[in-house]
DNA sequence: CTGATTTATCTTGATGTCAAACTTCTTGAC
DNA sequence: GTCAAGAAGTTTGACATCAAGATAAATCAG
């Protein structure tokens, strides 16, 4: 008597239903005892996450760089003239380990993008400037970078845009990161 | 006669402003000519997705996984019985290369959470089953993983927490990836 | 049947990341 | 002054990831 059923919603291929939503059918049908409602708000979070990171890198690969090296060079290029930050300054805007900031120094100086020098005030720190290359490239990379991103957000009214940004920085709040 | 407001503005150490408004605010200063509001929701689904993972990940640590790890004994946990998928099946479901699900299934084999037997049906592919230790670790995981996610959004009202999903789903078709 | 093509998975080589150990320099206590 | 404690970056070792190439088996055209 319940085969048809089974069947029926089986694998979960019906109607407008995303792979988030067919993640959750699957839980709710192999563990009917938890409440995955925040799953589906975190998932899809990740998820979109994902859908934007994709178009953007491949923007940053048309200038030669990915995700990592726009990061740096962005920061540098934000904090304005004379385009000059201390290793321990990137670290900071950036979120990562300093073994990671150092590889990633290493390989933007190798590009000649970026170039280290003493700290004048402190021996054990080093500026990092942007080279007039690396200025040059982080301009017309941002463009497009911000030319993507206006593309990305298109196909949600300016509405829904300003809601899900409100949305956005009190589920941040509320996770506890501001 | 625009040095006070300079300084007042500067470095925009100003009231509820969170990481990402600050960054726009120091392009603005920056590039002027750059209109930044796709910038602002796409960085914060971006630091959202930052501030859902870590957490998630600490709890992964606690039963020796990783969200890779996770990701794969979950969605052998949640196909059902016998929790056993091809490597082509669990690709579909991953969204990650080939050669990635290899060194995951590599590792998870040594950790003795899953088995590869030959498929039955075509000597070319492999059979992934959660061993009874994974599938007793991977229903242990996920319940921690539940709770976990329930924090995480627990400072979010039911209303907006179904507003929010909505729009992210929204978002996801707009952005082209449903 | 047989050769060509496609499919399923694994291997290889290059990158990127982190945690923890390490080096060098600065600062603070006395 | 001098020594201990802390801070700024770098190095090291272990993983994770991907793209592209390799291997082996299934399928298809004739």
């Amino acid at each position: 008597m319940c085969g048809s059923l089974d069947v029926k919603i089986n694998t979960g291929k019906n109607d407008g239903m995303d792979h988030v939503d067919k993640v959750l059918e699957q839980w709710r049908r192999a563990r009917p005892d938890l409440d995955v409602g925040p799953m589906g708000l975190i998932g899809r979070v990740g998820r979109l996450y994902l859908a934007y990171l994709k178009p953007m890198e491949q923007t940053f690969a048309r200038f030669g760089l990915n995700a990592a090296k726009f990061d740096v060079l962005a920061t540098l290029r934000r904090a304005g003239t004379p385009h000059e930050l201390s290793v321990g300054d990137l670290l900071k805007s950036t979120m990562v380990s300093s073994g990671t900031m150092t590889n990633r120094l290493d390989r933007l100086a190798a590009d000649g993008l970026i170039a280290r020098r003493p700290h004048p005030d402190d021996s054990r720190s080093f500026l990092i400037a942007l080279t007039p290359d690396g200025l040059a490239l982080i301009d017309r990379a941002v463009e497009a970078h911000v030319q993507t991103q206006a593309e990305l957000v298109a196909g949600l009214s300016a509405e829904d845009q300003a809601q899900l940004t409100t949305l956005l920085s009190r589920a941040l709040k509320a996770a506890g990161s501001n």
